[in-house]
DNA sequence: GCACAAACTTAGAGTCTCTCTAAGTTTAGA
DNA sequence: TCTAAACTTAGAGAGACTCTAAGTTTGTGC
């Protein structure tokens, strides 16, 4: 019964996130001490750093998971799908899976979210750490489609990619599904942008069936 | 007149920033204190804060170089030139011109460079700057290219070029000229990456239409 | 030259993040 | 129950950064 142990450590780590981003919500994050969040949820303030070494890291407690996705992803890959179908199945798959511990309609995501669009530390963090995963990620790349692709070229499309989330996500205000809009930008850069005068925005959704995905073949 | 105030304001804070590279590139970033930069430098450590908001920011000192080349690109531009041409067009004026007070083959550049890749913290405030760049070159898009691009694409394409120069970067290792480097990637960002195992990357220039797969594939 | 105003520099006190160490407390397993 | 490991904690301290008040230098009008 090693369990005891692992639950109250769990425990203590979510009063903490908990605890971070409900005050971060409430007076900012910079206006909010650490002092203040360990009192919050129970803890020495020295334990908070037991749990996260910097106060920046309890806004992306769950990032992880966005690791283990993309491991399960090319777990199951085999090298023969084309790559311009592959990696907007990827982003598709790191878009819909609920990779946050807490449930995407609990007020602290939206918290979460408005803190790493509003905080610059916070942005600079996630930038940060979306370029590791970008790293990773072409390094599976490289992995799964020997002799295809460079190391060079699997840099600069993943690093696309995932700028191409960022910018979309930055510039994103609703309506259509978020998990539509990301996975696009991915056909957008694995096969062009539709930037030519013929090929409006309106016309969009004629040049994107045609591009990646599911079917009509019909060049 | 005010010369000569101007004179040293320059003086100063060119001592600071060269210092600061100096120590930076000897003991490493995080073990230089602000303090044995000042002193170096000739000031008090007050006088730190009052020419750099934070430690970071002495090596992003000449960051808003890269702007003004941005206004002169655009300034200079009238909305003819097909986006697919303009958007690496732009791409290699950022990387030929010298955005660096210091000459491109000063020690303290190549210290800039190694500090930016291997510091963290430094990453992380790299690639922050470097998305608000691809904010407001998204902004000038679409102001130059009224009704063609919508403000979401806008700021996926910047963002995803801005990430493909990343990725693209992080992986040079030499041979090529960097300006080379950058502009293809780019160019692979607005007309598509060439993906297909019939397209190896040594023939890209002979790459014509974007359309997402001209692959003959054995699926 | 001279005095005044503005710009610039500085010391000093203080806050907060983060590190480190040593001591106390709790849990797992024999 | 006893022991060892894991966990928590207080306390001391470094260092980035802020703020204020005081000193110094520079440009301008006389």
């Amino acid at each position: 019964m090693a369990g005891l142990r692992e639950a109250k450590k769990a425990q203590t780590r979510r009063a903490l996130v908990g605890a971070a981003l409900e005050l971060f919500g409430e007076h900012g994050y910079e206006r909010t001490t650490v002092a203040e969040i360990a009192e919050q949820a129970g803890v020495s303030p020295a334990t908070f750093f037991n749990y996260f070494a910097t106060k920046e890291d309890v806004v992306f407690a769950d990032q992880h998971l966005y690791d283990e996705i993309l491991r399960e992803v090319f777990a199951a890959a085999d090298g023969t799908e084309p790559i311009a179908e592959f990696v907007p199945r990827t982003v598709r798959a790191l878009a819909t899976a609920p990779a946050w511990s807490f449930p995407l309609d609990d007020p602290l995501t939206a918290v979460r979210a408005r803190l790493i669009a509003s905080v610059p530390a916070l942005r600079a963090g996630f930038l940060l750490r979306n370029a590791v995963f970008a790293d990773s990620w072409a390094r599976a790349l490289c992995e799964t489609y020997p002799g295809v692709l460079t190391e060079a070229t699997a840099a600069t499309l993943t690093g696309a990619v995932m700028g191409a989330l960022q910018g979309g996500f930055g510039a994103y205000s609703g309506g259509e599904p978020l998990a539509d809009v990301v996975t696009r930008a991915a056909e957008y850069v694995v096969a062009g942008f539709p930037l030519s005068s013929s090929d409006s925005p309106s016309r969009r959704s004629s040049r994107r069936n045609r591009s990646a995905g599911n079917r009509p073949r019909n060049s």
